[in-house]
DNA sequence: GTTGACACCTGGACGC
DNA sequence: TGCGTCCAGGTGTCAA
């Protein structure tokens, strides 16, 4: 599921094939996917064109004149540039027809994802981007994620999932996180110290970034946007292992929160 | 303001 | 082989 780092690469990759090209028509078999009126989406982008590509958190942020495409991929979101003669498969549920004879390609097999645009004003008042948090590989003090866990009982683990506190960890990284800091997932997010915060930050920042590195993590079934298989999940210490790869323990697998957790009970206390 | 439950959605795994 | 059930999980919404 892309998390940062999946995110991130894809906004790389399309950073250079969509610039300067100009919409022609869109065309999407599941209209629900988006969060506005269809004909509105469809007429506030057809004509305009790719003038840069952001990224905050897990949302991908298109902008194309004065208007911005935001777009977050979910579960297993993918984008695809291709040739229109290309055959559709019967996941992809929209498809932006390009002044060069290309088409962006958005395939969803759960049809998870959502899409929605904004204006420049709109953009950072209006959801989905007005709550939230800090990229959480960019400069998040120690005192910020302190006051914000302080007066919150839930499980650490599921305070560092709430994109509102910090953006871009999902349920994989933040079990990596956590491992790496040694800190065990369902400790109250109101008992992290100075010290805990400050190894959450540190090692958040330094995975995340080799995680772009490796063009992000290809596990289970799922394959990466636009066909780029990640190198991260080699890496990967805790999430889906059985064997602590530091003590030799077994893994524990646990819900918090209602998301699959992998961690040490002799390394995270 | 915080927390928990649930819906969205489909492919794959599993049991019968 | 075919069918039914459960699980996976990021985010939004709603109720308590």
């Amino acid at each position: 599921m892309p998390e940062l780092p999946e995110v991130e690469t894809v906004r790389r990759v399309l950073m250079t094939d969509l610039n300067g090209l100009t919409i022609l028509e869109i065309e999407s078999n599941y209209e629900a996917m988006v969060d506005e009126d269809f004909k509105g989406f469809k007429d506030k982008l057809i004509g305009k064109s790719f003038k840069d590509i952001h990224r905050r958190g897990k949302f991908l942020i298109f902008e194309l004149e004065d208007i911005f495409l935001i777009s977050h991929l979910r579960m297993e979101g993918k984008f695809f540039y291709q040739r229109k003669e290309e055959p559709l498969n019967k996941h992809i549920h929209m498809v932006f027809h390009l002044s060069n004879g290309y088409d962006l390609r958005y395939q969803d097999t759960r049809k998870f994802g959502r899409m929605v645009t904004k204006t420049k004003e709109q953009l950072n008042t209006t959801e989905p981007l007005n709550h939230l948090g800090p990229d959480a590989n960019g400069n998040v003090t120690v005192e910020y994620l302190l006051s914000k866990l302080k007066n919150r009982q839930i499980p650490i683990k599921e305070a560092l999932l709430n994109q509102e506190i910090i953006s871009g960890l999902g349920n994989i990284y933040v079990d990596e996180v956590l491992f790496t800091s040694g800190i065990n997932p369902m400790k109250k997010s109101s008992d992290i110290s100075i010290v805990d915060a400050k190894n959450i930050l540190q090692n958040a920042k330094m995975i995340l970034d080799k995680a772009i590195v490796y063009k992000g993590t290809t596990i289970r079934s799922y394959t990466s946007s636009l066909g780029v298989k990640g190198g991260y999940q080699d890496f990967l210490n805790v999430h889906t292992k059985t064997i602590c790869p530091v003590c030799g323990k077994n893994i524990t697998k646990i819900r918090v929160g209602g998301r699959g957790t992998y961690y040490c009970e002799n390394c995270q206390k």
